[in-house]
RNA sequence: GUGGACGUAGCUCAGUUGGUAGAGCCCCGGAUUGUGAUUCCGGUCGUCGUGGGUUCGAGUCCCAUCGUCCACCCCA
């Protein structure tokens, strides 16, 4: 006997155990996104290394040491994508999508980072995202957030909390950049380590440091607000006002800041304390300034990305109601008579209810192992088309949760019967 | 990249100062029971993560390696 092969570290299987969790999520997340006029786009897992190099931004963690990258065998330098944003501008460039017109688009799958794996952090994991061109106001800023926080309601999550920040203007983050270094070089001798270094690389993010032993350092370092020229101000604060309004509840972080370059004004996040250190389920920005220095003209745009895998954790901490992805009907046949008619009846059956879920099991063994299968299928009831049964045209119905007594049907009868015990319509023609 | 914990049957785990591997669940078969539940009996599955070393003898000690988990870091 070989050697199995084990999964590349980080990239996990999902399994059929956690498919009603995905699908609920995936459900709730199109129909939410559909509810806001946002529509789908499907885009490459592979993008050239200069994309995200642009988009990311060359010194960042991600861009440095996190991608996926290699060259393809025509010698190009290409990345699996770390991150949704950049290769949705891309797109949108290329095909001209967005040109002089407000553009809503969503996306989903999965993304790479190579970093060390741990709760809620995988080097393939999933996103779901959002992004919205061509709007300068706040009025999308507050939209996007309304649509996480109709999210959150429509799965039945709780506990999620939002905080909210802005980071200017380039020029104004540049130039409050420059104050947090003056103040942060004053105290370098309290500074860690990480801190020390990131002033040099970058600084803004020492402002979100996890070590307590800086706190009191940071509460008194200048703050982004007072940095804020008087249009940032007033779109920050007509997004306040719009949450408020809204019936949002939000806390004002300025030591909020992105690990992405390319945000400005507007950022927020969504934070829970039920998943450890990964805490942010989600978050988000505006970035005015990406579609420009991605080759297109100058486009206003804000966006924002789901950690699906957070999610889930989440939604499975919490026993969310799931979607129900499991049988209807077990069909058991057994027998010549049954096994020529039987495919033949869950096919019409089918036919006759859409959205019945049938699964057929030619019988084996024991009608008592047939029933454990059927137990273990989840399915709601159990359809036996036993020799005698398949003459006479005729089918026994068994309840499976919990154990009813079973009846004798007719054959002609089961659509009708079938839809009206599962509450599904019946085809028009049956 | 750094630090810590852990890797024994499909799953959850036990395995005592080193003496040739166990339980529960699951699964399979049977008995009982007028249903597939309960109860009872029987059965399958492991080169104890991998490779070295110490020893008469290692799941148990040592080294290396791979992997998992948690935290730092990073971020969704």
């Amino acid at each position: 006997m070989s050697r199995a092969i084990q999964s590349v570290r980080g990239m996990n299987d999902i399994l059929p155990d956690e498919g009603a969790l995905w699908r609920t999520l995936e459900d709730a997340v199109a129909s939410v996104f559909e509810a806001y006029g946002y529509d789908r786009i499907r885009l490459p897992l592979l993008e050239r290394t200069e994309l995200f190099k642009r988009a990311v931004g060359e010194v960042t963690d991600i861009v440095e040491k996190e991608m996926y990258t290699f060259e393809d065998r025509g010698g190009d330098s290409v990345s699996l994508r770390p991150e949704g944003t950049a290769g949705c501008v891309r797109a949108g460039i290329e095909h001209g999508l967005l040109h002089n017109r407000v553009q809503r688009l969503w996306y989903a799958g999965p993304m790479f980072r190579y970093e060390r794996p741990q709760k809620g952090r995988y080097r393939q994991f999933h996103q779901f995202g959002v992004e919205a061109f061509g709007l300068t106001g706040p009025d999308v800023d507050a939209e996007q957030i309304a649509m996480c926080a109709r999210l959150w309601r429509r799965l039945g999550l709780t506990g999620l909390r939002l905080e909210i920040n802005s980071l200017g203007t380039p020029a104004e983050r540049a130039g409050y950049r420059d104050l947090l270094v003056d103040y942060l070089r004053g105290r370098e001798d309290e500074l860690d380590d990480d801190s020390r270094r990131r002033l040099e690389t970058n600084p803004l993010r020492i402002l979100d440091s996890k070590n307590p032993a800086m706190a009191e350092l940071l509460a008194a370092a200048p703050s982004v607000l007072d940095a804020l020229g008087p249009e940032s101000r007033e779109h920050f604060e007509t997004l306040c006002a719009t949450l408020d309004g809204l019936g949002i509840a939000y806390r004002v972080n300025p030591r909020l800041v992105r690990g992405l370059d390319y945000y400005t004004r507007t950022v927020f996040e969504w934070l829970t304390d039920e998943l450890g250190a990964q805490d942010a389920v989600c978050s988000g920005g505006r970035y005015d300034g990406l579609v420009g220095q991605l080759g297109g003209s100058d486009t206003p745009a804000f966006g924002f990305a789901l950690g699906v895998e957070r999610l889930i954790a989440l939604m499975a901490a919490q026993s969310v109601p799931l979607a129900d992805v499991s049988p209807h009907v077990y069909l058991v046949y057994q027998g010549e008579a049954a096994a020529r008619t039987a495919p033949g009846l869950a096919e019409d059956l089918r036919d006759a209810v859409p959205g019945l879920r049938l699964l057929a099991h030619a019988g084996g063994g024991s009608f008592k192992s047939q029933f454990k299968r059927a137990d273990r299928s989840g399915a709601a009831v159990a359809l036996v088309l036993g020799e005698a049964e398949a003459e006479a045209g005729e089918a026994r119905l068994k309840p499976l949760r919990d154990q009813g007594d079973q009846e004798t049907v007719a054959l002609a009868d089961l659509p009708r019967r079938l839809a009206g015990d599962f509450g599904l319509p019946l085809a028009d023609n049956a």
